[in-house]
DNA sequence: TGTCAAGATGGCAGTTACTGTCAACCTGGC
DNA sequence: GCCAGGTTGACAGTAACTGCCATCTTGACA
């Protein structure tokens, strides 16, 4: 999940954007250090920026708010979901790739425990919007990923598919920070859908 | 939508009490125009207090925050699709009675021409989570409202049924507020709760 | 190996949201 | 007319964030 942040393709990357990357996560591991020790609220920029060697200033030049620190990794992993859904097999009905594809994020995510361990203490800040937790991204994600997928699909109908399953999944996300379960959260999220297609046919 | 925020139940507000929900609208009023005229981000609390007439620390006694001055209300008002889906009869199924209370809800909001148009522009603003628009008020909401309708009702399914029907409203307000189709929102949003139900289950 | 340009950094001053505190000030009830 | 409770304004303070500019590093190239 917290990956180094460069794309897969362009030209490998030079010398100073390696160290650039370094430099990132000494400031993510040490912000998160400080978010454990005190809560998130309590930490300041000032502080995160000098357990990590670096000047204030400098924080805001590797991430736009302090915010950032923590939603900025799993924004940026939650934009994957459109990858995996548009690589899973073309026979599968676009619910159950999303559920899937879905399971793969969560993988993924619970890999980094530390990251896991700490969202969940920050579940309850209020500044922080975990709660909202990177919704857009993943509708816009979700929808040309399925569009990739299925290009005879309706925008319509695209759009729709993204705004349930995002929906769901956030709330596998919420699961997950919550209990901490992350062997668990693939079944309450195999579940969740299951039901969700059960009931929303409801006559 | 914009109510003078007291429950309907209660003593009858004093005289005190009604002067400070003429001064909360005074207020907002006086944002909004703000808002509108300069937008959101350039508009500072010193200026909204300064038009409304009062200290800015005062500002902050009617209000949380900035935002709240444009979300409070919403939020509020989000949060009523509880009852109204309470308050549906018996024998609709969970999903049209979540629907129909949504757009319900939706006419309540439209009814403030001004608030809609203002809300608008300040969809741009990266500032406010307009996007993210309560989403988890109105999760609660329905999912209290559904049960009280459907006491035999699962937890689990109430919990779903809940996510669902928030995330596609969510969808409808994005349109409303992007369109400014005070008509046309009843459409979408029927048009979408059916697309979703027969495009969920596909097989 | 010395030099130079591009980019990274640090420090500083400034803006703005937001908060605690306290004294002055209503305002309604007696 | 007075008193108690609530409301306000002023002031000082914190902390997030930004623009600016001088300085330093670094990689490339002669």
């Amino acid at each position: 999940m917290i990956s180094n942040g460069q794309a897969d393709d362009l030209p490998p990357p030079t010398a100073a954007e390696r160290r650039k990357a370094r430099q990132r996560l000494v400031l993510i591991d040490a912000a998160l250090d400080l978010f454990e020790a005190k809560g998130f609220d309590a930490t300041t920029v000032d502080e995160i920026a000098g357990a990590g060697d670096v000047s204030p200033r400098t924080f805001f030049r590797y991430f736009e708010s302090k915010n950032d620190v923590v939603m900025g990794e799993i924004t940026r992993g939650v934009a994957q979901i459109g990858d995996l859904v548009a690589s899973r097999p073309q026979g599968e009905p676009a619910p159950i790739a999303i559920c899937e594809a879905g399971i793969e994020l969560l993988a993924d995510l619970a890999a980094s425990e530390r990251y896991v361990r700490c969202l969940q203490q920050l579940m309850s800040s209020p500044a922080l919007q975990v709660n909202s937790m990177a919704g857009l991204p993943m509708v816009v994600a979700l929808r040309s990923g399925l569009l990739e997928r299925e290009p005879e699909r309706s925008e319509e109908e695209a759009a729709v598919l993204a705004t349930l399953g995002a929906a769901l999944m956030r709330r596998s996300i919420e699961y997950l920070l919550t209990t901490q379960d992350i062997v668990g959260v693939e079944d309450f999220t195999r579940q969740s859908f299951a039901v969700s297609r059960a009931v929303w046919s409801e006559a």
